[in-house]
RNA sequence: GCUCCGUUCGUCUAGUGGUUAGGACGCUGGCCUCUCACGCCGGUAACAGGGGUUCGAAUCCCCUACGGAGCGCCA
């Protein structure tokens, strides 16, 4: 169904950088970017920044560069509220001159004090209205511009995905528009700047429905048509508690860090709380052309490490290897490894991609094709580098130092021919040549693995293992 | 405490009055196999509880329980 055919859909993604942006704040900017690129019409970003004392230059750096990381480009902005002050100075004066705002001197103590009584007497603690009738100014005390909230009546919220949400006005108290210091409150700004911006779908997350009722009694003090609203869910941790630090509650960065690949989050995402029948794979492309807000969940829901494991590995294995390539090599500068000299890192990323669940993982994976190993797994060389070993070992040496055409299909043939020649299963000398060229039990196919490393490393590793296994003496 | 919201396998979800309640992740049995994986075949497991409405409820209504959010000169 489409909402209002006539108006062009601009939503926004308003984040507030007192904390880095995480998983739940993505997936809210995801919705409102796809609600948005659905429709053809505008994504705006704003930066919510009127609480100086927490925001952080460190936190709006996350945010720029998680949404660049995602893809998740705003056709407008950043805008920074810091910046609007004027205006918000400007329709304040209009909302006191048109009586809809009012001076209030209460003090901090005075309005804790009220609220203790009013908790005591299991009330709802709210502000009671005690300025709003006040004609002469507190002297010495600066106040702060209250609203007058209507106190009959009901404010109706339609809202796009919790559906018909009735408020009464009189749970609603006269909430603070301009700080003492004049500084605006979040439910001021967001309404001048929802007004200003043309913002017509507001998607947020569902701990600011409460506020919504308020937020539209604003809009109609100022005359102005309210957008639509679209309160999503929450993500939840995996353990169902609030999200922690222990698991999404971290810097969206930190997924690229950890080998994420933008298209795998993106797809885990926009799987909580929304879906298209039974299909769990979906594109950016995809996602726009078959999202809608209106079809989002209303319950939250719990982030699930694992599925976003399962949906790395899989756009792993599919993307193309010169993008797989950029990342292994990305992670493996991270780790320190010099990658210029050694395999292509394309055909090594080839290589690895149906084995790793993440791009570090890879590139941990991938740094025997790059840098000597200092010793053996323990356990792999007790296996596969004993005395048994020395034999086939010798013979792959022998046989591979005679090879011409290094590649894996003759690489193949000649440990095939080792094994037949002694009458040992495969595995009995693919493994010793493992170990001997990785240092570790695992690796990909042998053939493939000694093709990448080359013919001058793996002749040099194999002689050292000689030697190992040759020493290893009797010991089984 | 008050107001608002939510509740299908462990998790993400399909489902809009009639289904053996489907899929996916995970876990698990097997196949494949030079290791690890990939892949393929199979298994496990859910409608929070109680009342209605109806010939018939996961689906509609009410209550209860549990969970969440808000009640700031935070956003």
């Amino acid at each position: 169904m489409s909402d209002t055919p006539t108006r062009t859909v601009r939503t926004r993604f308003a984040p507030s950088p007192t904390g880095y942006l995480h998983i739940g704040g993505v997936r809210t900017a995801l919705f409102s970017w796809l609600q948005a690129r659905r429709h053809g019409g505008e994504f705006v970003l704003r930066i919510e920044d009127t609480d100086r004392a927490r925001s952080t230059e460190e936190a709006i750096q996350v945010i720029l560069d998680g949404m660049e990381w995602l893809g998740l480009r705003a056709d407008e902005g950043p805008l920074y509220q810091t910046d609007r002050f004027d205006r918000y100075n400007e329709i304040a004066a209009q909302l006191l001159a048109s009586g809809h705002a009012y001076h209030c001197y209460c003090t901090k103590e005075e309005l804790d004090e009220m609220r203790a009584a009013q908790m005591a007497r299991g009330e709802k603690p709210r502000y009671d209205g005690r300025c709003r009738d006040r004609k002469e100014p507190k002297p010495g005390v600066p106040p702060v511009l209250r609203f007058r909230n209507p106190d009959q009546g009901q404010v109706v919220v339609d809202d796009k995905v919790r559906g018909r949400v009735v408020f009464d006005n009189k749970e609603l108290d006269d909430l603070v528009l301009l700080r003492s210091d004049g500084v605006p409150t979040y439910n001021y700004s967001v309404v001048v700047d929802d007004m200003d911006m043309g913002i017509t779908h507001v998607v947020r997350g569902d701990d600011h429905l409460n506020n919504t009722p308020r937020q539209i009694n604003v809009y109609h003090a100022l005359g102005a048509e309210p957008p639509v609203f679209a309160h999503v869910p929450m993500i939840l941790g995996p353990d169902g508690a609030k999200l922690s630090k222990r698991h999404g509650a971290v810097s969206v960065l930190q997924y690229r860090q950890e080998g994420y690949l933008p298209e795998a989050l993106l797809n885990y995402l926009v799987r909580l709380g929304w879906s298209h029948g039974d299909q769990e794979i979906f594109s950016v492309d995809e996602m726009i052309e078959l999202f809608d807000i209106g079809d989002v969940n209303k319950s939250a829901s719990s982030f699930n490490p694992e599925k976003l494991l399962w949906l790395n590995q899989h756009y792993i294995k599919e993307a193309p290897p010169a993008r797989l390539a950029a990342e292994l090599q990305w992670q493996l500068e991270r780790l320190g490894v010099e990658c210029s000299r050694g395999p292509a890192l394309e055909a090594v990323a080839e290589a690895f991609r149906e084995r790793a669940k993440t791009m570090h993982e890879m590139a941990q994976a991938a740094i025997f094709f790059y840098q000597d190993f200092e010793t053996y797994h323990e356990k792999a060389a007790r296996q596969h580098l004993g005395a048994a070993a020395a034999e086939p070992l010798k013979q792959l040496m022998a046989g591979l130092e005679a090879l011409e055409d290094w590649q894996a299909g003759p690489i193949h043939d000649i440990v095939q021919g080792v094994a037949e020649g002694l009458g040992l299963k495969m595995g009995k000398v693919a493994q010793p040549l493992r170990v001997a060229v990785s240092g570790g039990p695992v690796s990909p196919p042998i053939d493939v693995t000694v093709a990448l490393l080359g013919k001058d490393k793996t002749l040099a590793r194999l002689r050292h293992a000689v030697v190992v296994a040759a020493s290893a003496g009797d010991c089984p």
